[in-house]
DNA sequence: ACCTGAACACCGTTCAAGT
DNA sequence: ACCTGAACACCGTTCAAGT
């Protein structure tokens, strides 16, 4: 009806743009080429989004929606111990971080605040680790472990997308090991049995 | 003597343009900038260095020579466990990398490769880690220790870093929880007594 | 109401011209 | 031998003008 009908949405510039920067890199990625890849100009893109932080905020916030998901599709699933559970999670996080790497190293990794989701969401993404992690070694040091986990699967993840770890080996495997070596130690107070009153 | 000395060299532009990222940060570094601080215009600075890229990679690699002397001189010292001397080692990591926030992310968390340091440097870099690890391990799980503990360590400081950990708390101590725990973790051998022959 | 061309200030990079 | 101005292709962003 309208002189010109939407020719593009908002949602359509979020997926095309996590689907470029996945395909290309975030360096290739431009608001010329989004456009151009929309069969639009770049001036366009402006009437649904504020700008090209703002656009990668938003792909951010799909990137940490659709890791919640498949965090909550890995613990699913009856006749679990917690740690099987846990070691679940963590195999489908690397998974994730290895299909997706370069959403997930923006959403993550990136330094600029700028580009960070709502802190709504990074919630959501701790609440399915926390329940377990709870489970495993007590609500008194719960917040610590979850945080030293969620630290060494994400630092495990980025040193491998980083190409940081140049000695090969198994690094599935490793990563399993080193998730297993830190519940174990977590489970292990470190608080003498006298504390207990 | 000749009729334009040279006004800047190889290491006066990479050591400005390391202040000049830490005190700005990433996105606003420009080679137009970097030269205004040098008294310079922007095309001289290709005299002295082939790309911006292989001018981040020669910051990059000034970064991990200098975070390789932080934890060298962290862990000397007499009278220490293997135990307190890594947890001395990470303890300094985690102070250089908040020392130097947009230069430790630009070393280690970026995933562009064409930024990356010689690998030689990173060698050297593990090198004090990774004869610790074997004391406190064994040989058989050493590479996969050192692993896991720098992932733990880089994992942690870049999740800072990022604002990623929104609840507060005491996040020094934390930090060396979860490195005691990680340690713990790895002494705790997962294979059963028999596997010794 | 949405899209576009033209414009602005800014990039990284190249290169002929100056001294 | 080193530095510079001018130029090129490319950014993100704004805005008046078209339909």
């Amino acid at each position: 009806m309208s002189p010109h009908p939407a020719q593009v949405d908002h949602d359509m510039i979020v997926n095309k743009a996590r689907d470029l920067i996945e395909a290309e890199g975030l360096g290739e990625f431009s608001l010329a080429r989004l456009a151009t890849a929309l069969g639009v100009k770049a001036p366009s893109l402006y009437k649904h989004v504020a700008s090209k932080a703002a656009l990668l905020r938003a792909v951010n916030t799909l990137t940490v929606e659709q890791l919640v998901a498949a965090m909550r599709a890995a613990q699913e699933g009856a006749g679990k111990t917690p740690v099987q559970r846990l070691v679940e999670i963590a195999r489908a996080y690397r998974l994730f971080a290895h299909t997706y790497p370069a959403a997930y190293a923006l959403a993550f990794a990136d330094v600029e605040p700028e580009l960070r989701p709502d802190p709504q969401y990074l919630e959501s993404l701790v609440l399915p680790l926390q329940a377990i992690t709870e489970a495993l070694v007590g609500q008194e040091h719960s917040l610590a472990a979850l945080r030293g986990i969620w630290a060494l699967i994400h630092g495990f993840v980025m040193l491998e997308l980083a190409g940081q770890f140049q000695r090969g080996g198994d690094l599935s495997s490793t990563f399993i090991q080193a998730v297993e070596a830190c519940i174990r130690g977590w489970q292990i107070s470190r608080t003498s049995p006298s504390d207990v009153t």
